[in-house]
Order: C-alpha cells, then structure tokens, then sequence
DNA sequence: CGGAATCCAGACGGATACTG
DNA sequence: CAGTATCCGTCTGGATTCCG
C-alpha cells in the first residue's frame, strides 16, 4: 500500500498515486524561492540576473535549481539567445500562468489571516513558557 | 498605503516583511504532512492514533511535530480527556476549516494538472538524456 | 494511548571558485 | 552573464527507546 492521499476533496482513499503527485504540486508551491520566482515573471520575462536582484537572499544556486524545476514541470520556458554576453530570459507558460490563479487566492488568504496566526502562535507560546518550571524568575 | 507589499499580485517590494508572512503559510501547504491531517480532520475530529493510521507513512515523531505546529498557528484544536488510557483529540478551528477552501482550489488545479507536468518532465528530461553522449546506445 | 528524548544518516542549501 | 562544480555546515526526519 503506497503513503499518501487522493483527490483532496473526499479523503476515503488517503493513499492512492494520484494523490502524491497532488502533493508534489503542494510542495512546489511550499518551496521557499519558487512561487516567488513565478510570481515575479507574472509581468514580463524576466533575465536570470533580475531574477536574482528581485528574489532578495536566494542564491545563484538555488535560483539556477528553481528554475531548473520549474522549467521541467513545464510552468516556465526558458530562451537563450546566442549572444556574447549571454542573455537568458524566462517567462511564464500557460500552464504557470494558469498556476498563479489558486496561488494568488491562497496568497489572499494568508495575507489576510496573517494576523490571527500570530496571535495564536504568540498565545501557544506563553503557555508553553509557564511549563517551563514553577516560576523561574526571580530566583 | 504602507511601505512593502499588502498585495500578493505586484511585487514590486518582494522581500518585505508581510511577504516573509505569507511565505511561512505557504511552507505550510507545502509541507509533506501538514496539509493532509488538515484535510483529514475536515469531517471531523480525529484521535491521534487514527491520523497516524489515515496519514500513510508519518512516524509518531513527525505526526506529534505536525499537529504541534499546526496548533500553534491556530489551525487545529486539541482535546485531552483525562482518562485511562489517554484519549486526545484533534480537530479543525474555523480559521483552520477557512484554509481549506483555497487549499482545495490549489489541490484541484493541481489535480486537473499533473498529466501536463508530467508530460513536461517526460519531454524535459528526455531532452537532458541527449545531452549525456552522443548515442550511447548500440556501444 | 499519546507522546518525549535520543541518536544518526541523508538531504538541503549557502559560499566559493571556476568556465564558456 | 549565466551558469557548473565542489566543499561543507545545518537541518530534516526516520528509527528506536522510554515514560505517564
């Protein structure tokens, strides 16, 4: 029996094929530089150095395997043109274009419950902090 | 309007504060495990041993992280009964049920996607394997 | 049953140096 | 400019053991 899960809607079948490959999409968007990478091409194609200037603290590295991935999933395409210097451009495709839609709306959503998150983190917090020990302070 | 970005759909300010935010909530998504126990515990509230049973694949560490961090940032709510033999409880807090309308959406594009992205992985890396050698078959 | 604590291998990812 | 290659520390996460 394979880990996993289905269609995201009706969970009766937590671990079929499809449902991994759901997964793969999800970690995609949860990957800390790609959905910025896609959301900064939404405008116009853009050279792998803006890319790097605009995406604040990622590596040239990473930024190089990003897009590697991006481009193989088939949400962006890249275009070099035989010049000296070199010059790369990447731009969305159709189908990342189409991907920015349910991300912009879960975007929205975090953007909006930002606040209630933090309240609740900072609310968990302190009650882990009096686990801690009886009154610590002052001691 | 505040300096940075208050907007997921221009990113002229990509690494402000409020960004970072919303960052963190999509490494949520993102994670392997996360987004499956929220979906799971959509119907209702589950115990711990049934996730871990539901959730194919989690060990009891990762299962107890999850839940943990899931509960700190407000998304899941958990119940202990004081009886013998332990019985906890674990379900979704409305701002937890809220998440799941745009997850949903992300998960039914990606659904509706996966033959396109696998295609393009096919093409992309049947193209990478030409690259290797020069027809290495028939050596 | 529902964890917490410890150990440890392997993946992730940054910094740096080199190349066409 | 746009990468590739290498080194290497950090973190992730599985397996195991013990505890209330």
């Amino acid at each position: 029996m394979e880990p996993g899960i289905t269609d995201v809607t009706s969970n009766h079948d937590l671990h079929s094929a499809d449902c991994q490959k759901v997964s793969q999409v999800l970690a995609r968007v949860g990957d800390k530089w790609s959905i910025l990478i896609v959301m900064f091409l939404v405008q116009e194609p853009r050279r792998f150095s803006e890319i790097k200037r605009a995406i604040n603290g990622i590596s040239q590295r990473m930024l190089t395997l990003c897009l590697r991935g991006l481009e193989r999933d088939g949400l962006i395409k890249r275009t070099v043109y035989a010049v000296m210097p070199p010059h790369v451009e990447y731009e969305l495709t159709p189908l990342g274009r189409s991907l920015t839609e349910p991300v912009i709306a879960l975007g929205t959503w975090a953007f909006e419950h930002i606040a209630d998150i933090e309240a609740a983190r900072t609310a968990f917090d302190m009650q882990e902090e009096n686990k801690g020990g009886p009154t610590p302070w002052q001691s």
